[in-house]
DNA sequence: TAGATTTTGTCACAGACATTGACATAGCCA
DNA sequence: TGGCTATGTCAATGTCTGTGACAAAATCTA
């Protein structure tokens, strides 16, 4: 664990102004993004200071990206490329969403800084299109045909990106604000008046408990029994009950 | 419509540095903040602009609010405040969780910018607190019971608030943006190659005719089919068929 | 009523950020 | 060789969040 707060990375220039072409890639600079985004959460990441972590001027980031936004979606594809690295669709479709759902929030919550810039953005890059493809393939072999298999695989992308969005939004809060936002469950909620707010008062006791794994584990089966109920197609395997038509 | 590029509003000191007590109260102060996010967008509104345009010194606000953040939360409970404002439990559960559900949406397209900025957040204010209880009543009302009960209202509050809130973030995205996301699915998902993408080109003419309430409306449809599968008690009117246990 | 205290607004300013335009140099192509 | 372009540097602009010193108004206390 090196602390590298003023870290000195290699130079760019070798000497008065000089300079090393192809010191600086969009793939490095991609990387180091994210390394400054895991260490110090969105307030850590400025195109300065990227500029300084990668060793070149403060504004040297732009030459290879027009903008922070452009940046953020080439994170954005980065972060996709890796949550569907090593995904294999499963015999069932079923399978195969859940495990892509499962895999996206695994990405998210390893980088929750970078997550909460980018989850609701789409990239067109190729990692995005990708993904869209096997999970439309899951969608189509579940029956849906034309335009009910697009609004059906939208729904669940959108659910997807936008949860675990959310989460890692949370996650990726600057330090004190996160731990109270939490906090609100064991002291706020907790301690609420039984007159004025009797329903809550019902399950004080038990809404500290509840963890995020909890959350998305129920919301996430949620969704897919309401899809499964609706498959024109049953799934496979026997574990995922359909539709009774 | 009036441009109001530099307004003149009425002025915090009558002369020379003397000052108008009450003149800056933190309700209008939220209401400015509305107004100026509903106009300009998240890039519209910062605390120097709101000042000015409170006609008052830039740095007032912070008078009123520690920090930037303190009056985002705020403004995220104004939003509770306003999506939840007439909502009457129906006798039917179900029916009073989606009625929560769209009317959050609702108010959240009203004010994208404000959502997006505010819409993950826990503000443990009152608006907030009031409708937990509502839906947790609803939850009870369900059959769920004690930790069971706080699982599931976390996951379809999270999920509202998730889903609504990405949705918001999109709608905000600064002019240019918002539209090269959505011309996604009309320009690049809509050109993909049959051999790469097999199952996307499949359904090329489909995708760009998906709208946000279309994918909303599924994806509540799925989740409110889920959670009545697995409800202990089935709601009261005849629409919402539940489990077959 | 007079004096002390608190509240609320103003002002000057520190430190950071995104972005731009002018400049310089290194590698490439003719 | 001579020129072009890609890439890095530098200086600068206008903006932002937030602080601390100050001043006047309202309120509280004697």
């Amino acid at each position: 664990m090196t602390m590298d707060t003023t870290p000195t990375p290699p130079q760019a220039r070798g000497r008065r102004g000089g300079l090393r072409r192809g010191f600086l890639t969009a793939g490095r600079i991609v990387e180091e993004s994210l390394r400054l985004l895991d260490a110090g959460g969105v307030t850590g990441f400025s195109m300065p200071k990227l500029g300084r972590a990668l060793g070149a001027d403060p504004t040297a980031v732009y030459r290879h990206f027009a903008s922070k936004d452009d940046l953020i979606l080439a994170i954005a594809d980065r972060l996709i490329a890796e949550a569907m690295e090593d995904l294999k669709p499963d015999a069932c479709w079923v399978e195969t969403l859940i495990d892509a759902t499962r895999r996206l929030r695994r990405t998210y919550r390893a980088h929750p800084a970078a997550a909460s810039l980018s989850s609701y953005r789409t990239t067109q890059r190729p990692a995005e299109i990708r993904a869209v493809d096997v999970l439309l393939d899951a969608v189509l072999q579940a029956g849906f045909e034309g335009f009910q298999a697009a609004v059906v695989y939208r729904s669940l992308g959108d659910f997807a990106l936008a949860w675990c969005g959310g989460e890692a939004a949370l996650l990726a809060l600057p330090e004190p604000l996160e731990t109270a936002d939490r906090a609100a469950w064991t002291r706020t909620y907790r301690a609420v008046e039984r007159a004025e707010y009797p329903h809550i008062w019902q399950v004080r006791d038990e809404l500290p408990l509840v963890t995020d794994d909890d959350i998305f584990e129920s919301i996430l089966a949620m969704v897919i029994a309401g899809l499964c109920q609706r498959a024109p197609r049953p799934c496979i395997c026997s574990r995922h009950p359909g539709s009774v038509r």
